[in-house]
RNA sequence: GAUCCCGUAGCUCAAUUGGAUAGAGCAUCAGCCUUCUAAGCUGAGGGUUGCGCGUUCGAUUCGCGCCGGGAUCACCA
């Protein structure tokens, strides 16, 4: 539409305007009016211009449009509306002709290849292993993937990534919860009563009668027992004297990652990386990291500790990067980390974060800008979504995996299943805070948005099986008169389906799939409509085969759309 | 104190990046199955877009100032 709209207008406006016009090179805006009555496509490009002609934006239309000429059988008519606008109805012919080309191109309408030959890469939910995902996690996952499917569909070569790292005080604590629940299984005395390392008179107390205390801040989740009971199995009693950051470590280590992995795998996210953060002091990447930091001038040395410039970091003051007991602070190793995604030579590195890594990017950028990498660091795109409300029974439920208070994303998953945890958390903008409510989410399982959608989807597939039951099949040589199709819910049908790549391109452009949500719904709505007030199957052939070949339509877009989500299209229901 | 996100119908959220009459779902009420899936369709009620200025043909959208909620501001990650 703008394709063929745009040379045209622009040459009506340059016999309008003449030269003047071309100087200024103001670009032509179309838009889809809200209103079907406003026409198929709008421009503003008359109010646009009033500006600089100090004209009405009514006469400026009427004078671009009088210049205007069109192929009949492709606009309808020209209108000038409210303040200015240009609107242009297309013909029914050429809506027609649009459901061709859905049909031709099927599995891949909607894929662009204005990326082919790029790579891209996706960094999300790079959580430490040391528990099961939880629904919190479950935004990160479900959106990064989604992301990644967005990228595919628009032509990357997208590979996932899962960053984690498997050492400092997070994982030793993992390491000794799981000793003392082995300890308790050997029949250790271990004292579980709620108390906190600190607390000496009760851990002092607690050891004077036999008793280990099991510190407040400790794992507490039950999959720690069942690790523990894994490990007992394996090694019985031999284990007594071990160190919480051998065996126990280890295996808690293993045992956890393979539960992501399967829980991921159930939410259909696969990755391709999993990047040990362990790798970039092995490479020696660090290490080159803090040397050229300090060959710059823009790090140095003071009380022990390596501090970087604030006016590299355009904080308000100077960050540590290595502790004066040697180990360093996180933004190292991740500045060291997008360097390395920078050598691997991606077009594209997208980091999926919560808001609460919020201010600890900029740091990494202004590192990376700080080591010269700043046409690397233009390639990153850091996208944050806010956290995710768990409400259960009205309450708040504060997540926390050491306090063992959460819920699981298997958990869910039991519940409502996979679909609907993806479309759950796709459905709206990132930018927002979702609020989950569990006792709502199991609830209204049955009616669901996503079921809509699916619902849709399946019923086409039905109404498909029901016409190839019931009638003789279409010979192939026999083509079909889409100019059967003129009835206004199936027209809109048609202009809704045909603008499913223009959405997708701009949803993987923004990295707003909640939009595509939107409009799959839209899309299902006029689906159901055009279904209820019309007959698909009937006596009359050449209809039968151009609705037919409608509803094959509208299962493509469906289907296609809700590939991109990572949900599933059920041909039953 | 500073930075970022959010504030829209009773509830959960959209709004084509500045457009025309601010829309969906849930909930409430009233209709529609002898016919291809009623997990559906049709209709009704429900709004000072948190408040106040400003920018312009035009503001839910942009700017400034308040109010309210969330996140972050470590030699934690």
């Amino acid at each position: 539409m703008k394709e063929y709209l745009e040379p045209q207008i622009k040459t009506a406006c340059g016999r309008t305007f003449g030269a003047e016009l071309n100087s200024r090179n103001i670009p032509i805006a179309f838009e889809k009016p809200k209103v079907a009555e406003h026409g198929d496509i709008a421009t503003n490009i008359a109010m646009q211009l009033s500006k600089t002609f100090k004209k009405n934006p009514r006469q400026i239309a009427t004078e671009i449009v009088a210049q205007l000429q069109f192929d009949s059988s492709i606009v309808e008519k020209v209108e000038i509306a409210g303040p200015g606008f240009i609107n242009f109805h297309f013909t029914k012919n050429y809506f027609q002709n649009e459901l061709k080309t859905i049909l031709e191109i099927e599995k891949s309408f909607g894929k662009s290849f204005a990326n082919k030959g790029k790579k891209a890469q996706v960094e999300f939910v790079s959580a430490n292993p040391t528990g099961p995902l939880t629904v919190g996690h479950g935004r990160n996952a479900v959106f990064g993937d989604t992301v990644a499917r967005l990228l595919e569909w628009s032509g990357y070569d997208v590979t996932r990534e899962y960053y984690f790292n498997n050492a400092g005080r997070q994982m030793r604590v993992l390491g000794d919860s799981v000793r003392l629940r082995y300890l308790e299984l050997i029949d250790e005395k271990i004292r579980f009563p709620q108390f906190s390392n600190n607390d000496a008179s009760n851990f002092a107390n607690a050891l004077s009668v036999g008793e280990i205390p099991f510190p407040e801040d400790y794992y507490q989740g039950e999959y720690i027992t069942d690790i523990a009971k894994s490990l007992h199995t394996q090694f019985g009693d031999s284990l007594r004297n071990e160190n919480a950051e051998g065996k126990f470590k280890q295996q808690a280590e293993s045992e956890i990652f393979e539960d992501i992995k399967k829980t991921c795998k159930r939410l259909g996210i696969a990755f391709d990386v999993f990047f040990n953060e362990n790798t970039l002091y092995e490479t020696g990447m660090v290490k080159e990291v803090i040397e050229e930091f300090k060959q710059r001038g823009v790090a140095y040395e003071s009380e022990g500790a390596l501090w970087l410039k604030k006016e590299i970091l355009g904080s308000e003051k100077d960050k540590v990067i290595v502790k004066s007991t040697g180990e360093p602070t996180y933004r190292l190793p991740d500045i060291a980390y997008h360097r390395e995604k920078i050598r691997r030579g991606f077009d594209l590195m997208i980091d999926i974060l919560g808001s609460d890594h919020i201010a600890t990017y900029p740091d990494v950028i202004a590192g990376l800008n700080a080591l010269g990498e700043n046409e690397g660091a233009n390639k990153i795109k850091v996208l944050i979504h806010q956290f995710v409300t768990i409400l259960q029974d009205g309450e708040v439920v504060k997540m926390s995996t050491r306090k063992a208070n959460y819920i699981t994303l298997d958990e869910l998953m039991d519940e409502v299943g996979a679909d609907v945890v993806r479309y759950f958390f796709l459905m709206r903008s990132i930018g927002s805070h979702l609020n989950f409510d569990l006792k709502l989410a199991k609830e209204q399982s049955d009616e669901n948005p996503v079921y809509y959608l699916q619902y849709a989807h399946a019923r086409i597939a039905s109404i498909i099986r029901f016409a190839a039951e019931s009638q003789e099949p279409r010979p192939k040589s026999q083509t079909v008169d889409f100019s059967m199709l003129k009835e206004e819910a199936e027209i809109s049908l048609i202009k809704m389906l045909r603008t499913f790549p223009e959405i997708v391109e701009n949803v993987a452009t923004n990295f707003e799939p909640h939009l595509l949500c939107e409009y799959l719904h839209e899309v299902a709505g006029v689906f159901h409509k055009f279904y209820h007030d019309h007959r698909v199957v009937t006596d009359n052939k050449e209809l039968t085969s151009a609705r037919l070949d409608l509803c094959s339509g509208a299962k493509i877009v469906l289907g296609n759309g809700l590939a991109i989500l990572g949900i599933t299209a059920p041909e039953k229901m």
